[in-house]
DNA sequence: GCGATTCTCTGACCAAAGTCAGAGAATCAT
DNA sequence: ATGATTCTCTGACTTTGGTCAGAGAATCGC
């Protein structure tokens, strides 16, 4: 990785925590301490348990009892024991507890208006769309590549998806059936692998190994959900599946693809796959490629 | 302002003060108080007086003499007598000092790596491009916009970067005694104004105003420092321009250019002025402008 | 030389944030 | 039914971060 690349990540980090970060320990309270404005705002409109809040703010159980008895005294919450398991409580907020939080809510909306008040209109643009790169790409860092069975709830999901963009996208259509099958024990070890990629436990893309031979292997099943592309996952899948193909002693993978798919093409190519002549006839191939591990 | 983009610069805080502050906040200290931490950050290789920590942190006096009391007796720093001045203390760091500062830029370069581990190159590429759009933009914020003597240093500064560029842009090179003269005196109020815009204090951009009649003014010597482009600072000081001469009861704008100037050309049309038939002699001009205030 | 000012230090406080060890009530597993 | 577990609360305690009022030394303005 490149010291400039490097410092340009530093110096972001800096200048975001600097003017974000402070403006929200400073302007965000509304005289409050910030425990307790973090956990009127967790707690939300909807209300939650103390359960889940002590995970989602990583508090120690004793502490959160004292903030709440704090924004109780307020007039601010009301904590109530739970119907269906009697050791459990929930925290709703009073009317005066909701007109709270929608003024945290404008504080907000205000701190957010004072960043794009000094720019025009292209320049609120350019910043708007920078900072939504910036968070695409940041969630990269949240995504997990991991083994899944094939007739997992998460691999039907990605499958079924993936199925029915082939069909939207293939000028011909697409039936499975026609397909050259992959079944799921040919996905499953030894036989093969699936792998999912996960956003937040959500399944967002997969990919499979199919092994032909016992040095040659088939790529199957690559997938990116559309709302996650342009974030590497279809990569980091691939890599995953080498790395798989690698430890069975597999020496070479083999994938074809259908003229559509112009960026899994690109993908494979900037992966050192080679196009390669037909080595199947899967009747909804136009390209055939190899890699050698 | 529209509801969508004060949602997506909420979104982008939340998730940056998330993902960087908390990292911040307990990775970066290393088992230390963050008070002393960002002591010790600031003191840096070159060492300080306390003066100026307490101004750049905004620390009590009192506070700040306990921290340094505490870093000394962990053997990181030395706190010394000025010569000049004995009321002032200067701070060093200790080789053990030195070391453990080293230890926290080692610490901050991990975190910036691990954003960009799980990308690959065109990706990391985006992201940081991104990220530097962010930055430039979000300190347009930080962006100041002054009237000024036309005979301060920093309007010299600027008038002299401004006539050096137009020498390098104009196809016909530029040479201020045969454009048309704006006087010092003719730039001061009440027969004009100069304005300038400072980043952080520094001067990166500059306008004029000068009267013509009592109704009709003109605006001159617009310009903005290369690296400070990108951030409406023209646009602003043009605003600026227009208050300053709405305030003397002006009634029209005019302002001339060169046709090398193209990013003017389209801020002025932009900002609502018209282009019309040449009303002066200037021999650099190509185009004339005028704006009904 | 002298009063005003500047700079740092000390001691006395304070609130916020967080930890730890029980205790009491409810629920679960068997 | 009962012992283990889960969930919350209470009281005692600590650390961090910070304020305030003075005191003492050095320097500045004149």
């Amino acid at each position: 990785m490149h010291p400039a690349q490097v410092e340009q990540v530093r110096r972001f980090n800096r200048l975001v925590t600097q003017r974000v970060g402070a403006l929200d320990e400073s302007y965000l309270r509304r005289g409050r301490p910030l425990g307790e404005a973090r956990l009127l705002f967790e707690t939300g409109a909807k209300g939650a348990d103390l359960r889940g809040l002590r995970d989602k703010l990583g508090l120690d159980s004793g502490y959160l009892s004292r903030l709440l008895r704090s924004l109780q005294s307020q007039g601010l919450i009301q904590v109530r024991q739970q119907r269906q398991d009697g050791r459990r409580r929930r925290v709703r907020l009073t009317a005066k507890g909701r007109a709270e939080l929608a003024a945290y809510d404008e504080l907000s909306d205000a701190l957010a208006r004072s960043v794009l008040a000094p720019l025009g209109q292209a320049e609120r643009g350019r910043l708007l769309a920078a900072m939504a790169e910036v968070e695409r790409l940041l969630e990269a860092g949240a995504i997990e590549i991991a083994v899944a069975a094939p007739a997992s709830a998460d691999a039907r999901w990605c499958l079924e998806r993936y199925f029915t963009e082939l069909a939207e996208r293939f000028e011909t259509g697409f039936d499975p059936a026609k397909s050259n099958p992959a079944a799921d024990d040919d996905l499953t070890p030894p036989a093969g692998c699936f792998v999912i990629a996960r956003l937040n436990g959500r399944p967002i893309g997969c990919g499979a190994l199919k092994l032909r031979t016992k040095r040659i292997g088939e790529v199957k099943r690559m997938w990116t959900a559309p709302e996650a592309r342009g974030r590497g996952v279809a990569r980091r899948v691939l890599e995953r599946l080498e790395t798989e193909a690698r430890r069975l002693g597999l020496k070479t993978l083999r994938l074809e693809t259908n003229r559509a798919l112009k960026e899994a093409q690109a993908l494979y190519r900037k992966q050192g796959y080679k196009e390669v002549a037909p080595f199947n006839d899967e009747p909804y191939a136009h390209h055939w490629f190899e890699k050698r591990l």
